[in-house]
DNA sequence: AAATGATCCAACCGCATTGGA
DNA sequence: TTCCAATGCGGTTGGATCATT
């Protein structure tokens, strides 16, 4: 936490009245940041903030740092791996979202809780139903989690070059050799989803999914139902 | 090409917790 | 024990960007 060299304690009574800084962060203003932290580490973020002579408050200071100037945060999309992980966790410590990232080196539990909102909010209010309901979690554990898992198998596959089969193929058999109904529900989705890609394989990506089941006359009965059914035999 | 809507994500806000004086 | 500043956390917002019409 703080070093032994601490920077001297907050400005005069006259800076401080000055109107803090809000809004997105410039170039200057990480710069400045990312040195003083270097200089006198993390923690006693209104004594960096001005010790660095940034305009901002502690709390921005530490937020940036936090998800965005940490050397150590991961930036990117969110692998099939994390997706899965978060959505296990999820159903361990609910919208705990700074204790699921801890299980996801890099991440932030704002990129996490972002990703929550806006991707699986998201599904839940394309199947029109509450994402605190029974019907919704079963989808996540029977449908999403497995088909994620699948994902990951194909990819695995893929990156170690030993599968010879197209990943159409795999998608069809991995979950259950004798199951047909993960493919019939890729094929039924829309073109974004499963699309064929030149080299054969197919793109199964989350963010290309498009859940509309009921656009195509299925219900969320019968997703679960026939899912449920088919993993049971 | 322009207008509009949807999506994403960085940043803010308010409340809770922690720890030191 | 109480007070207060710092920190942590989850919810929310607003602007930038992308997609669609």
């Amino acid at each position: 936490m703080a070093s032994a060299t601490e920077p001297p304690p907050p400005s005069p009574p006259g800076e401080q009245m000055e109107e803090l800084r809000r809004g997105p962060w410039t170039v200057e203003e990480d710069l400045l940041l990312v040195q003083v932290v270097a200089e006198h580490g993390e923690g006693r973020w209104n004594a960096r903030a001005s010790h660095a002579g940034l305009k901002r408050s502690g709390k921005s200071c530490r937020l940036r740092w936090l998800n965005y100037l940490r050397p150590d945060v991961r930036r990117g999309n969110i692998t099939a791996e994390e997706q899965l992980l978060i959505l296990e966790l999820h159903c361990r410590f609910g919208n705990r979202w700074s204790k699921i990232a801890q299980h996801l080196p890099g991440r932030t539990d704002n990129e996490i809780k972002n990703y929550w909102r806006t991707r699986v909010q998201k599904h839940a209010k394309q199947l029109r139903c509450d994402i605190d309901s029974k019907t919704f979690q079963d989808i996540v554990r029977f449908v999403w989690m497995p088909r994620l898992l699948e994902r990951i198998h194909v990819d695995h596959d893929r990156t170690i070059g030993t599968s010879l089969i197209t990943a159409s193929e795999e998608h069809s058999n991995f979950t259950n050799p004798n199951s047909t109904v993960v493919q019939v529900r890729g094929d039924q989705r829309d073109d974004k989803v499963n699309t064929e890609t030149t080299n054969g394989d197919f793109a199964i990506g989350y963010e290309e999914e498009n859940w509309d089941i009921e656009q195509d006359g299925w219900t969320i009965n019968d997703l679960l139902n026939e899912y449920k059914w088919d993993i049971e035999n």
